[in-house]
Parts: C-alpha cells; sequence; structure tokens
DNA sequence: TAGATTGTTAATCGATTAACAATC
DNA sequence: TAGATTGTTAATCGATTAACAATC
C-alpha cells in the first residue's frame, strides 16, 4: 500500500469538521471563512486551512468557503458515497448500540449481519438487522459476499473471530475490543480505543480535581 | 493548571499495557520486560520504556518488570484507585451500553444517576442505575453532590445540557455528542470521537481496498 | 484600491527512534 | 564475568504554528 499523504490527526480532525459544517448548513449558512471555523473549535487556523486543503476543496480569497463544497469534499475524501457490506460480531450493549447508529449509513457502511454466542439473541433482529449464530461467521460472510468485520465482543474472544473472519474472506476490521489483533498484513485493522480516552480524563481528573473522593 | 508533563499519546498507551498485562497475569505470567511487550503490541520498546517510566514504575536490569507492580502504577497514575460519582445523561442506545460497561467501575467512576428526556425510560433502572427526567438534572446533581458528567445525547442537545450541568456543580465532562462544548476554562472537558476512528477506518478502505462497490 | 481571506513555505515544537551507559 | 535488560541522552522525524505572498 501506498502511505497516506495525509496525517493521521488530519483524519481526525475531519469529522469535527464535517459536523461542525452539518450544523452550521442546517442553520442556512452557505459561506465559512477558515479563519471563523478555526475560532469555533478551538483549533489553529492554519491546521484548518491545511486540513481542508488535504481534501481538496478550494475557497476562494475574501470570501471564504462554501458550505457545501466543503462536505461534500469531505465524504468523497474518506469514501463515504461508495457502500461496503458488513457484518458485527457480538451483540451485546455496545454491539446492539452500534446497529442502531445512524452514522455508519453516512459513512458508507451497511452492516448486513450480526453474530452471537447467545442463543437468546439468535434468529432475532436488532434495529433491523439479523442476528446469527456465531459459529455460522465463515459461512455467512462468505455467503453474503462481506467483507468488512466489526468486533464489539470480550478481548479473550477477539483473536480467535478475526481469524475466523479472515478465513471467511473479511478485509477490514474495526475492532472494539482492547486488544491487540494478530491478523495477515494485508488485513486493515483500526482499533477504537475507548479506554484511552477514558485514560486522559481519568489523568486530567486527577491533575487538575480535589473532587474526588 | 500545572501542564502535563507526560505526552497525551503516553496517556492514551496506557490502557492498551494494563490490557495485556491483566491477560498476561491472567495466564500466570510475573514478570515482562519491556522487549517482549513492545514485540507483542506493535509498539517500539524504546516507546514502552518511556511510557512504563512515566508511570513510575521501575524494572529491574537482566529481569524484567514485575507484572502486578506495573498494573499497580499505572492504576496509580491513573488515579483509577480513587471512585468519583457521575451522572450520565441521554440513556439511549449507547448511553445505555455505557451503563452496563465494566471499565467504568475499575476506573474509579461510579454512575450514580442517569437522565434521558422520554417518559418511557424515567422512573426505571438501566444495569442497576436509577433513570430521571432530564429537566430534574440540576436538582438531582447539586442534590448527590455529582462532579462527572458523561454526555450520551445528540449533538443538537449536548450545549444545553453542559451549560445546565456547569449550574448544577458537574466540574468534568466525558463527551460522546460530536460537538466542540463551549465551556468555562475551569471545566474539564474530554471528547471520545468516535467518528475519528471511522473516518480513519474509512480512509484505510478507500486507500488499499477495491472491495467497495 | 484596501482589506480580508486563501494557501504555501519556513520555523518551531514535540514525539518517536536510535545510540549508549548502567545494572544485576 | 558475560549478557540481557533497564533507563537515559542524543538524533530524527513529523505535526503544528508562524510568516508571508497571492488573490479577489
Amino acid at each position: 500500500m501506498a502511505a497516506s499523504a495525509v496525517p493521521t490527526p488530519t483524519l481526525r480532525r475531519l469529522p469535527k469538521y464535517y459536523h461542525y459544517l452539518k450544523r452550521i448548513q442546517g442553520e442556512g449558512q452557505e459561506i465559512i471563512s477558515a479563519t471563523q471555523m478555526a475560532e469555533d473549535l478551538g483549533i489553529h487556523h492554519t491546521q484548518v486551512r491545511k486540513d481542508l486543503a488535504a481534501t481538496g476543496s478550494q475557497g476562494k480569497p475574501k470570501v471564504g468557503h462554501r458550505v457545501a463544497d466543503l462536505l461534500a469534499s469531505i465524504e468523497t475524501f474518506l469514501n463515504w458515497n461508495s457502500a461496503s457490506d458488513a457484518c458485527l460480531v457480538g451483540a451485546g450493549n455496545l454491539g446492539s448500540a452500534l446497529l442502531g447508529y445512524p452514522g455508519f449509513d453516512k459513512a458508507g457502511i451497511r452492516i448486513t449481519a450480526a453474530f452471537d454466542a447467545h442463543p437468546s439473541k439468535v434468529g432475532k433482529k436488532i434495529h433491523g438487522v439479523p442476528v446469527y449464530p456465531v459459529d455460522k461467521l465463515e459461512e455467512v460472510i462468505r455467503r453474503l459476499h462481506i467483507t468488512i468485520g466489526i468486533l464489539t465482543i470480550p478481548a479473550d474472544r477477539a483473536q480467535h473471530v478475526a481469524e475466523v473472519m479472515v478465513q471467511g474472506g473479511i478485509r477490514a476490521m474495526w475492532n472494539f475490543a482492547p486488544i491487540t489483533l494478530d491478523v495477515p498484513e494485508d488485513i486493515i485493522v483500526e482499533n477504537v480505543e475507548l479506554y484511552a480516552s477514558l485514560a486522559i480524563f481519568s489523568r486530567k481528573l486527577s491533575e487538575r480535581g480535589t473532587f474526588r473522593g
């Protein structure tokens, strides 16, 4: 793969811009300057300019950027226009919540199958997505040509499930389990690190606050 | 506040070490070298050493680190030993999932009250946590001396709720809504950016994959 | 035109990686 | 002792911020 020319921090900021732009668009605003965005989002204005430039969007000197253009640029850059089929393994609390999350559709990720180990969940639909037994994982993803896997299972089962996913043809994984998955190099893995945020939060609390106890 | 001497990337990595150490501890391992950790986690060994040093933990040359010591150091460093009371606003899919999340207890965050705008949820308990009407937010957090607020509500209501929280005495917020909250400077805000991870995932897909469509 | 804004090139800052001394 | 490991100091790398030219 070609290494991305776009820094990861930039990618992380793009959704921030996206949601901000959606909001002001909803308020009827059609033009926005990078200066204003920077101020509202608490980011340096040069940073905002570089990030927006990375998506290929261009503004007009003295005028600013068209909100609709920026939104379109971000969507295109992140490839949110073309859709992929995904499955989710682990229909527990977090998994069920994700099945009902509206953001994926927008991002072109269509969850068409869920899997769970508990017989009580199998056969039902959660937010419209059918739940299969987890031992049918390989068979179903192969049959439905699913290429994306979302892991919302406990850490101790994640590695095994990842291996079955690879067997079945999954090419990319979005992993919510707090474990470093060991998969072939050509498989994409993106880890959602909820605990990373919790650690930063905890540290801020212990640094600043005396209001614990 | 004093700026943290510990880099944010280090804080983000600490839970990774923590979960790794918990796992090998569960397998009966008592000693671990930074070299081995680095290899298993795909992180540079010097990085691991610096991160562990930041928590105040020390190893023995030629021997390694005691797993139990490392775990204790991380817990202490993140102040996971002392507990704080927190409330959660927005008992929807994500909110309910968080109420059932075992990680908070471990991190010393005890959710004692939840709030929701839907009358159907009010008065019930979700994972043992009572749900109050959201218009009682200020009153309840004041009465229960709650200092931490978790926001799992739609973006368009987050700013208003944040302001009520500040009114009621909340000093720190863990925000899951995709919006930059505007609160007084002395209020701690940590944003969980699920969409940041999704953006990185989407970009990886569009860079590497031809398996969309 | 004047001035606000864009967008680029240079300087700074901070994190990661490399080199190496210290220790059991 | 020899060698593996720790932990620190220096070098590199990359992102952020500053300075400035270009544009309408």
